[in-house]
DNA sequence: GGCTGACGATACCGATCAGTATCGCGTGAG
DNA sequence: CTCACGCGATACTGATCGGTATCGTCAGCC
């Protein structure tokens, strides 16, 4: 009756249960890796436990692959929803907080690009349900875009938000290529001129 | 990289050689299935002909996996280059081209994604060929599209090639994953505003 | 104290992978 | 005519894949 709830990612790895070191193992090799180029057998070393463990917890790879891109998806969300608690009435600040967190990660994910364009790039199949989480995952993104730039008062807030969202998209993919330099400062620069385009509402 | 060349290249399939055929079976596996999926006899077949003839042209799955790669940034490069002889001093046409030529495009990749994208995520190792030829390609597409806002006359070029770098990228991501609808008319209308932002010096 | 169930270790399964060896056929060049 | 060679077909190698079976051990709980 181990809770499964999220405890705090500290590195208390050694005394982690097996599930959470199978879930940060997985963590670790899919997004460095890729999906199909790790093994199930890699994981469960990288976790210091076994195949036999990792499937007491997840039923197939494909199951801890959902997993996995369930977490990172709800560590955005989680993210953003904190913005918007920080900033209540400010759609323009939580926008740019958003800019900001996406910049923010681009050293870290350098040459190695988000997650979700990686792992879509892998699950041609868009009845998989990891594809359909990571699909469900970007549709809720730009609609919380879409209600943040309505409510700064933009003239076109679907325009923007497709804007805002093509250019945070771009920049992920041109930092991982490596063609545009800065990518995180440019990435600022432009939300911020999407935004001062039209006077502030709020 | 037209849909058209390659379609022509398919209903020819039966008279053209077996290394053609082979390169042919390449790209549409590969486009389709991402480069992990595929196995080097499934590519084989399609092509109608077998591993071992494969394996004549082709030193090993990485060759042949390059050489796709190739093609496919030449085909890109010979479709800009004829915009720029086709409007040789009209820098902004050119831009508005080479959005066009993406726009256009996305119907025919959609929901699969742009090959150097999902390519890139297969290959997390910077020094692998495949990736090298990719990172190239993309670096003198920008040097390109530099150039371009540089003589159309714009006050921050640099920043202006990012942005329209941002857009076009994030403009393929956001196809395949289904977020955003009507990214090709949203392109172009980002680029467009771009170009628009500052008067037109030619 | 005795039971239950998670855990680690190991061995195994069938399938598939990239890549190789071999052989027979056909065709085109000398 | 003949010889060489590209080609298709088949069969094989050794490695690795996802997933399963089995067993000994140990910790918690009634």
């Amino acid at each position: 009756m181990a809770s499964t709830d999220r405890v705090s990612r500290q590195s208390r790895v050694a005394t982690l249960p097996p599930r959470e070191r199978i879930l940060d193992a997985a963590e670790e090799l899919f997004s460095r890796e890729g999906i199909k180029a790790v093994g199930v057998q890699a994981i469960a070393s990288r976790a210091g436990t076994t195949k036999m463990a990792l499937y007491r917890h997840f039923a197939t790879k494909d199951a801890l692959v959902e997993e996995w891109l369930r977490i990172v998806a709800a560590d955005y969300t989680a993210a953003f929803d904190q913005l918007a608690a920080a900033h209540p009435d400010e759609p323009r600040a939580q926008i740019l907080g958003m800019a900001r967190f996406i910049a923010d990660g681009l050293p870290g994910i350098s040459h190695r690009g988000c997650p979700f364009i990686n792992s879509i790039a892998e699950l041609p199949d868009r009845t998989h349900p990891a594809r359909r989480l990571i699909e469900a995952h970007k549709a809720g993104q730009l609609r919380r875009l879409n209600g943040l730039c309505t409510r700064a008062g933009l003239p076109d807030p679907d325009g923007a938000a497709a804007e805002i969202t093509f250019v945070l998209e771009g920049a992920q993919v041109s930092a991982q290529n490596g063609s545009v330099e800065h990518a995180g400062e440019r990435l600022m620069a432009i939300v911020a001129a999407v935004l001062d385009r039209h006077p502030a509402a709020l």
